[in-house]
DNA sequence: CGGGCGGCCTGGAGGC
DNA sequence: TGCCTCCAGGCCGCCC
């Protein structure tokens, strides 16, 4: 669920309140999330040093400290990074947390533990294997139609599945593709191979534009999500055709139907998308 | 190398 | 009411 609308809304909200702080001491209570938790190599890199900036790569939040170091959080599929004052219980499947100077605690829960942590060297983050593979950022410079294309060139896969390798394109999960693709027009099964120019200018567009409406919405919440202060976002009530089947488009009144695509859903419309 | 698919994990929803 | 099954999906690894 986390996209980059998610992490974004989550890094804007937690930016002025986490950078300038201290991480007083580092607390780990999972052996692992998705990856085992290194206890040591959090502590040694993290702890008695202050935040200086909250940085986004793909779905990833990157906080950077005095030092030299980076803690990378990934939210997985249920994950959710909180600050909340010292003193508050720990609830429920919190696996990691920080506490900080001012009597604030920034602490991750995450259910179903898809979710990575780790700390690195900030420098050369960018060829450690979490990124190494990663493609480029749709909004930062805004995707348009020719690179979208320059990307595809000499694939087959269906567009949907396409625009959720994030080894080509970044940031773009199930709800937003499926929403980025009604946008277009474009039926989800359609391939990369048969799209045409005038298409993956209005794919790029829809997908620039379906991202920036989300972050101003404050993401997406279907289930877990919030950004850094608990807020819930309200993108849910936009969704045109994700989670709808059998209610009418709402741009044609056709009813959506649902696929299967890989073991993921997508939703469509019949009539509006080809 | 491209592309399809299973597995990881838990809570919530739905069926009987 | 309670139990069971299924499903949510980002990402990786395996396979062809």
């Amino acid at each position: 669920m986390p996209e980059l609308p998610e992490i974004e809304v989550l890094r804007r909200s937690l930016a002025p309140r986490l950078t300038g702080r201290r991480i007083e001491r580092v607390e780990v209570f999972a052996p692992a999330l998705r990856e085992p938790l290194d206890r040591r190599a959090l502590s040694r890199r993290l702890a008695g040093r202050a935040v200086t900036a909250l940085r986004r790569r793909s779905k990833y939040l990157l906080i950077d400290v005095e030092g030299g170091s980076t803690l990378v959080v990934h939210l997985g599929m249920s994950g959710r990074l909180t600050l909340v004052p010292a003193a508050t219980p720990r609830e429920p499947h919190e696996h990691l947390a920080f506490q900080l100077d001012r009597g604030e605690r920034l602490r991750l829960r995450d259910p179903r533990r898809f979710g990575v942590a780790f700390a690195a060297a900030t420098a050369g983050l960018e060829t450690d294997p979490h990124f190494a593979h990663l493609g480029p950022e749709p909004l930062d410079p805004p995707l348009d139609g020719a690179a979208l294309a320059a990307i595809a060139t000499g694939l087959s896969a269906p567009v949907k599945a396409f625009l959720m390798d994030a080894s080509r394109l970044v940031g773009v999960g199930n709800i937003y593709a499926t929403e980025a693709l009604f946008r277009a027009g474009i039926h989800p099964a359609r391939s990369v191979a048969r799209i045409s120019s005038g298409r993956w200018a209005r794919l790029a567009a829809a997908v620039v534009e379906v991202l920036e409406q989300a972050i101003r919405a404050g993401g997406t919440t279907l289930n877990d999500f919030t950004d850094g202060a608990g807020n819930e976002g309200y993108f849910q009530v936009d969704l045109a055709v994700y989670g709808r089947a059998g209610e009418p488009c709402p741009r044609c009144a056709a009813p959506v139907r649902r696929l299967v695509q890989s073991n993921r859903s997508s939703f469509y419309c019949p009539r509006c998308q080809r």
